[in-house]
Parts: C-alpha cells; structure tokens; sequence
DNA sequence: ATTTAATTTCTGAAATTTTTGAATACTAAA
DNA sequence: TTTAGTATTCAAAAATTTCAGAAATTAAAT
C-alpha cells in the first residue's frame, strides 16, 4: 500500500494541521488517508502505509470512531476489518464541528451558567459578571444556531449557503414577511 | 491584585480551554483575566495574579497581540504598559474565529488548490482527486460565508441570529421572493 | 552619558503528549 | 480445547511543548 506522491503530500498536510483540528499527527493522517482511499483499510495496511505502529493505529481508530468519523467493515470469511469514512465529506465536517462544540464550547457554557446564578459582591465582581454575561449570551447563540442549521434539510442548506451576500436583501425582507402575529420566542 | 473565587474559577478555566481554543494554558487565563478585569493591567500585575514568570507574560502577550485579542493602554506619565481586551466580546470571538480560519483552513485550502490543478493519472488519484474536491469546495463555500456574514451590519446579524428556527420559513420565501431575472452565482 | 525602569529573548529543565512494542485479550475455526 | 489470526492495552521511551529565571535589550529620565 503505497500512495501517489500528491496523495501522500495531502495525507502528511492532514497529519500537521490534525493538532489544529482537534486531534494529533497520527489520528490526522489516518483520517486523511482513509478519506481518499477508495477501498476501506485494515488496520496493519494503515500501519504500513503512514509507518506508525500496529498499538498507535488501534488508538487512532478508537479516537476517530468516538469522533464518529469513520466505520468498520467487514468481508465475509475474513475476520479483519477494514475501516473507511463513516460518511459523506458533508457528514464529516459535521460531525467534527459537532464534536468540538462538545469539548469547546459546552464546558464553558456550563462553568458560565452557573457562575451567573450566584450574585456578585464587589464591584469587580459585578463587572467580570457582565462580561460572562456576554460570553454566555454569545455561547448560546452560537449553540443555537448551529443545532438550527443541523435541523434544515439538505436542500435548504445548500439553498442558504448559495445565498451568499444575497443573505442581506433576504433578511431585509424577513421583517416583512413574518409580521404574522406576534411573539415567536 | 487577586482575584475573588469565582473569578479565579472563571480564569482557571479559561487557562484549562486554552489548548482548545487554540492558544496554551498560560495564553488562555491571561485571555480570560484581561476580558474579566476592569482596568487594564501591567504584566507584572498580570504575572502576580497568575503566579507565572515574567518572561512568560511577554511572550503571552505578543501572541495575544498576534490574536488581535489584546491591546495596549498608556497612562500619561507611566512608562508602564496596560494591557486590556481589544474590543467587545463579540469583537474578541470574531478575532478568534477570523485567526482559526486562517490557521485551521487556508492552509489546506491552497494545498487542495495545488493538488486539484493537476491531473490525475491512475485510478486512485482519481477517486482521491474527487474526495479532495469535495473538502476544497466544502471549505470555500464555509469561507465565503463566514466573510459575508462579516459584511452585514451588527443589526443584520442581530436580527439573522434572532431567527432561530424562523430560517426554514424565511428560506422557503426566499425563492419566491428572489424570482428576479436569471442567474446570481 | 548614565542610571533606572521596563520589556523581550533565550536556554535548559519540567511537564505534557505522543508513540512504540511487547504482553494480553479476544474470537472464530479446527 | 487448542490454535491462529486479529485487536487492544499499557508501561516505558521519545518527542514536543511549556515555563521560569537569567541575560540581553530597549527606552525614558536625569
């Protein structure tokens, strides 16, 4: 199992921004890999083809499979398994913008919340609240928002995405349509 | 200079996130301590807060500069420098997630670039080339967003934020309403 | 110019993270 | 039950990152 010299260049740049995106090296490469290759891989032919060994493989699987990036597959009368992308590129980039909403953004949510309950006593503090006040607010939006957007169908996605600066006329619109009744929130 | 308990708690925190957020422990609660503190600070006051080495504050600091998460006060007779958060919260995300784009995307965006003007000669590279492809025009299309998000007004985003679950709706008028002449791509 | 106050850079030590590879566990077939 | 093929675990080694503190630098004040 040896890759084309573009495929490799592309595998090793997965590899140094995998720290970036949430991972490490390795776990960086095997995603990369598995993501090009047509034909799911077996672990060893993983090993072999980014020379890492045989126990870090195994660890990286366990890590992409909790990032639920890729899935295991089997050949009948073998008894290895082959993994490849647990779904579309599409599906990927949600699961890891998901997955780092979980480990980014929900613990601080959570620390805020509960740090905003509990009144403030000195004028330092009163001030550090306001600002937690406006991370929090601007958490939750966030959060909101993305759980809106998982919501839409694939063809409004791609409809809002297409929008692009059209966004703006759209929106200036919106305040005229939806004078329906009243409150919605 | 210390910090009540529930602030240190908000500052521990930060520096705890730190690494996810894309900066290091000591980066993180000096971000977290700037963004909660009225007055801006020293770097000695800083170091003495967070019991770290004055050495390490500088360097914090100028990769906090390199953030645009930070800026600089002077008091008129002092020759000391204040340090302080460089704008609103919102300011502050919008910084973090402008600098992770760029760490996080347009690198591999441009290797996508490289790798998808060249031909693909054998089978693999040609499936490899598709999958690349997808992830190239999957990352233009989040790029190009997030910079039309940063055109619209503060009031725009406000109100497009607001939407919430109103977005399907919206969208489903969109296409009746933009039945203007033919193409906008 | 010299002194003084401040900031920055640098180095090696410490802490943390990643990786290996041998030992162990698992599982299906013989 | 044993064996063979496979996967997983985990302690130790290697690599990387972070950090304190000293030395160097810069800039203001005298």
């Amino acid at each position: 199992m040896s890759l084309s010299e573009k495929n490799l260049a592309f595998v090793m740049h997965c590899g140094e921004m995998g720290s970036r995106w949430g991972f490490n090296r390795t776990i960086g490469q095997m995603c990369g890999l598995l993501t090009i290759t047509k034909e799911p891989m077996t672990a060893n032919e993983i090993a072999d083809t980014l020379s890492i060994s045989r126990g870090n493989v195994s660890m990286g699987i366990k890590e992409l499979q909790s990032w639920r990036l890729i899935k295991v597959h089997h050949i009948p009368g073998d008894r290895k398994e082959y993994y490849g992308p647990a779904g579309s590129i599409w599906d990927m980039a949600n699961r890891v913008f998901e997955e780092r909403k979980k480990r980014e953004i929900d613990p601080t949510l959570s620390l805020l919340r509960d740090n905003i309950l509990e009144e403030a006593h000195t004028d330092d503090e009163r001030f550090a609240q306001q600002q937690m006040q406006e991370i929090h607010d601007l958490l939750e939006t966030v959060t909101k928002w993305s759980a809106e957007l998982q919501r839409l169908s694939p063809e409004q996605l791609q409809s809002l995405m297409k929008l692009g600066s059209g966004i703006g006329k759209v929106l200036d619109f919106k305040d005229k349509i939806l004078k329906k009744p009243g409150k919605s929130e």
